[in-house]
DNA sequence: TCAAAAGTGTTTATTCTACACCCATGG
DNA sequence: CCATGGGTGTAGAATAAACACTTTTGA
């Protein structure tokens, strides 16, 4: 096995940019970094790309390594390679998204980190280029679910029409018509309505729906327009 | 400076996926590689980040080495980090996608890289997992395609409304109304008329038009819907 | 004069938008 | 019984889709 000669080797890491939902706002999962240096400050969960693993595989590591889940949403988002990114030696990092459900999460919670949710657009200032990959997340998770009804990887296995109205008006920051919104979403024929109610959060109570995860499965590529005017998405 | 103990260092590679139309199909510029392992083998552009360079900088480099042109639309696809990828040690690639004007390449074309153009849908074996960049790049390109103006980066300055349905039609391929196609072009009010026709292709003879770089670089993330029907995308 | 490609309009179907009232229930 | 949030329908506007003939001109 030759080399390539003359070439230098760098430190490849991955970060996770983990989004929520708590029913009320869109949340980011962010921990106090444990080493050296910027030990203390608020970063996004990361690690290094280990010899015998893909950068996929080693962002599933780090994301079960926090949340103790496996099996959720994970969209590589771009690869952050400025030479001085980091101040203790080059180090690349391929950032990656995450969409969990919080209340999967809080079940699970991993104390080692001191990890805690912010709010998206108000989280506090993170070590090197961690907010850029933060708000690229962020632009890129509003442009991916105007097309593609990714924001149901957010919910529990069963939510309300209310809920979700919710989610998309706070992911969106924008006010949308109920009466659209339900019937859009209906027409997609992704959501098989329950029998039973939510009844937590008003008198009459709302109904629930699940995902027909087939459906999903099959038409998630399908392009879906979940949003009514898109240009709350540059 | 401080270093993290115990990591393993890679090389980090960019590769890239040059695309250009030349009047009938959408094709690829690849090259003869001219090095071990595979010396000889078809494969893309790509070469080393150098540690002085970030990897987006690495990538025009190594445009601008095999085709001399600067200031294309560049845009990074997806980091490709198999642990075997590379047989000769473990090298991550930063694939980036890029769209130039095929006469521009042509002028200003490096003969030491034996570089050749082939169809996208019928090119040669490629090295690693370089076919796989490419199908993702294709992939990407139809989506962005459908939604944004970027394929006006594959045309010359001047270009007539029959070569830009062929291009709409080689990268989708599928046929459109040319009716309705020019109209919804036109509708985006990013295209300049000129008084002059290109008589090359027919005796009547078509109207040439220049976009217009205001209102293009203005809107380009403005959503767009160019494809009639976004089925062929996925 | 005719073959070959460019250019242009209208009708219909579909989708999107705006908008307001009744329903169910627990307190 | 009433306050609170959940649920539903329709009409008008805008957009998309289907479709065919006329124009130009070089050979």
């Amino acid at each position: 096995m030759t080399r390539y000669p003359g070439q230098k080797h760098y430190l490849v890491a991955v970060d996770c940019i983990i989004f929520g939902f708590d029913g009320e706002h869109l949340k980011l999962l962010l921990i106090k970094r444990d080493f050296e240096p910027e030990k203390g400050k608020w970063s996004l969960m990361g690690g290094f790309v280990q010899p015998d693993e893909s950068s996929e595989e080693a962002a599933k590591r780090i994301l079960f390594q926090l949340t103790g889940l496996e099996g959720v949403y994970l969209e590589q988002l771009e690869t952050f390679g400025r030479p001085d990114r980091d101040p203790v030696e080059r180090t690349l990092s391929i950032a990656y998204f995450a969409l969990i459900d919080i209340h999967q999460y809080e079940k699970q919670i991993s104390g080692k980190y001191h990890a805690g949710w912010y709010p998206i657009d108000k989280y506090p200032k993170l070590i090197f280029d961690h907010s850029a990959m933060v708000e690229l997340a962020r632009k890129r998770l509003r442009y991916k679910a105007s097309l593609h009804p990714i924001l149901f990887e957010l919910l529990p296995e069963k939510f309300t029409m209310p809920q979700l109205l919710n989610m998309y008006e706070d992911v969106y920051d924008a006010a949308f018509d109920k009466r659209n919104f339900s019937r859009k979403i209906l027409s997609t024929d992704l959501l098989m309505k329950q029998k039973d109610k939510d009844k937590s959060a008003s008198k009459k109570g709302a109904f629930y729906y699940k995902l027909n995860k087939r459906k999903y499965t099959a038409n998630f590529h399908a392009f879906l327009k979940f949003i009514p005017n898109p240009d709350h998405l540059i």
